[in-house]
DNA sequence: AATGAATGAGCCTTCATTCAT
DNA sequence: GATGAATGAAGGCTCATTCAT
């Protein structure tokens, strides 16, 4: 009856589309994602997906990009000039926890990357190059100033590697934890002191890395500034 | 016609079966794996894996039931009782590290469980049972003994899982990692130093944290008794 | 809201719809043809089939109704009346092989019934009687002219038809022949010769079966006057 | 109940596919084929062309390949050698046109070969290596012998296109004919008739070219023998 | 006991067509 | 009058599974 523009109503079933796709493909993956169940979900009929994107890699391709774009962090280079290093990681820290919490954005932005991750599609280069190594050049670069080392080091990458690790496994380990201990509940202040816990553990460990590292080397360092 | 030792025979197929699937799944997790392709790679008939095994999940539970039995280490409850924490730790995540690049034994036990934990299927429930709770636990006196804290504790719990993560994200983060840096190739070498890193990187952390955490709280752990 | 000329701008789409599905069905034919592919050629919507014709069978139908249209020969009329029949005949076949590859004429009007009489839809009754039978009955005066029989005599048809049978070859076996003599390339000399070789081929077979068929018989074949 | 062997059960399944195949591709061509009508005919399961051929396109140029076994004609290059080319080429006419109405065989063997020329799909090229290019050859030497010029001569080559010409196209025209002429029945003795026919007027052709195409050069052709 | 031919549900995709605007 | 978003039937194909042997 009202007289609904066509324009926005297509940008309406794109929008549910993705919606969906992003669920389905953060609760299953690429391969155990279905068109019909992404259909289903968006009220839309089982040719809606080829019809808005060609194919279901394409619609992926999309999902993947818009988990991209959302993840912008100002505030953390800011952080970076104008803070310690430890002070900078742990903002970042807290910034991609504190995404996977936030009641306002859907949560399967991090999922989904977190699922390309243990089953790389074709999508995975794009992911790379526009999420992953942005991230890990500033994660490196903190790294590298808390321990004295440059942030191509193999050493400092590697410190770089054990801090995300610890990321991506909250994500995943969550149906583990939930067997493990039934009692440990997934609330906001659990995430909180996850995030927490990360950062103290990183920075405990790249300090002493530092030092035992390089002792006789005069470093500049933020973490010079904690002594 | 002639008298093949048919039981025998049976044992073969199927253990040839286990193998087959081992790798499969291992490659690319349960839903991506068809019963063909391992039927192929174990040579036997396109039916063997319903013969033998009923359905593809049972298949799938058997292989995790088997990677649960493969995953003994009694050394390592020796050097527990014999040696400090931080060397159990060292030896614990060697001894991972080491089965996942030893050429004679295949590796699939722990890729097959990374997998489960990113797309867990009704078999995870066993798997936590069988193999992570108990890993957990052995984790967990050990990381408790070093950071001075009883292993039910929930900062206990968090170590343990910083630990765990970084040794599961080295299987999974493969694939980026060779688009990340193409130059830093996997030989046994690079994997021995990452299994280094690891542990220096979660001892320094341990360390940090068993002071920080009781400052004045005189502790029993074995790091102590090492100085 | 600007006043385009509706009504022009109507028959300006129905027209390059036309243009753009004879082109289409001739390169593939009616089943493998599409919609889509039509009105992206006419740059039109992708309804635009529906709306101006019904549906794709009833733009088939338009399209072999256009080819009906566009084979009008009336000089072919003419010189049947003034010269021989032989040149009638040579006129009649320069004429066909002319339209396939003028340059500024699309070349589909054969190509399209060529199709139609490998695959036959519904459409073909109408060809056949407003283009075929019309046709057939011309050239079965002119051959039955040359071999002194009626028009009607089963000798005169099958004449006939070895002459349709030529024309119609030379469109259908291009990729063939491209596969046995990939030298033997078809330019604009390569299919005047051809049509020459079958005005020459079809002539001298006329000829000789005028002979033997009737040789007491007095011919007033038109073949005669020209010696 | 009786126990049938499953080696001759798989060939009977296999059998009736290709038989069902054959008519199918025969009425309507390998695009507008589909291989659930395939498996109907065959009283089949719709999976059936997929695990007895692979795909759509395997089993069609299985059919392709069946059509190009079953065309052997030994006999004809005994004439060829024996007999006067004239007699060679009315032997290879008739043995093609009586494939054609052999009651014991499948009628649709020419019918594909047929639908390919028109319809070429990447088994074209299978067909005219192993079919089309012998007959052409063989058709060549014939014709090169009558007009007297060398098998790979331009004007030998387009009198054998001629003559292949009439062949297809008295398959193809069939709808048309029936529907020109209601009363012309394409019985077995009209089908003998235009054999004949298109014997009589090639070789009255050939005889024609070759008297006019060379008139002072002696020539070794069997048609000399005919004088 | 073991095979492999056969099954049918279900996947992604394409297509002509419809309908609200 | 004309658009283009949306539809649903149908296509080829893959898969785990079944069943007669």
């Amino acid at each position: 009856m009202t007289a609904i523009p066509q324009e926005l109503n297509q940008d309406a079933t794109r929008t549910k589309l993705i919606q969906a796709a992003g669920e389905v493909f953060a609760e299953v993956g690429y391969q155990a994602a279905t068109t019909r169940e992404i259909c289903r979900r968006a009220g839309a009929n089982i040719a809606a997906v080829n019809y808005h994107f060609g194919d279901k890699l394409a619609l992926y391709t999309e999902i993947l990009k818009a988990a991209v774009i959302k993840r912008e962090q100002p505030a953390v280079e800011a952080l970076l000039a104008t803070k310690t290093s430890e002070e900078a990681l742990r903002a970042l820290l807290f910034g991609i926890f504190r995404q996977l919490t936030d009641p306002d954005r859907p949560a399967w932005y991090v999922k989904v990357m977190a699922h390309e991750l243990a089953n790389p599609t074709p999508g995975l280069t794009a992911v790379v190059e526009h999420v992953i190594r942005p991230n890990v050049t500033l994660l490196c670069t903190i790294v590298g100033r808390i321990i004295g080392r440059p942030p191509q080091d193999m050493k400092t990458r590697m410190c770089a590697h054990s801090i995300i690790a610890q990321v991506i496994h909250y994500i995943h380990a969550r149906p583990v934890i939930a067997l493990l201990w039934p009692d440990w509940k997934m609330t906001q202040e659990a995430i909180e002191e996850i995030a927490s816990h990360i950062a103290e553990f990183s920075i405990a460990a790249l300090k002493e890395i530092g030092k035992s590292a390089h002792p006789a080397h005069p470093q500049k360092s933020t973490t010079r500034r904690s002594k």
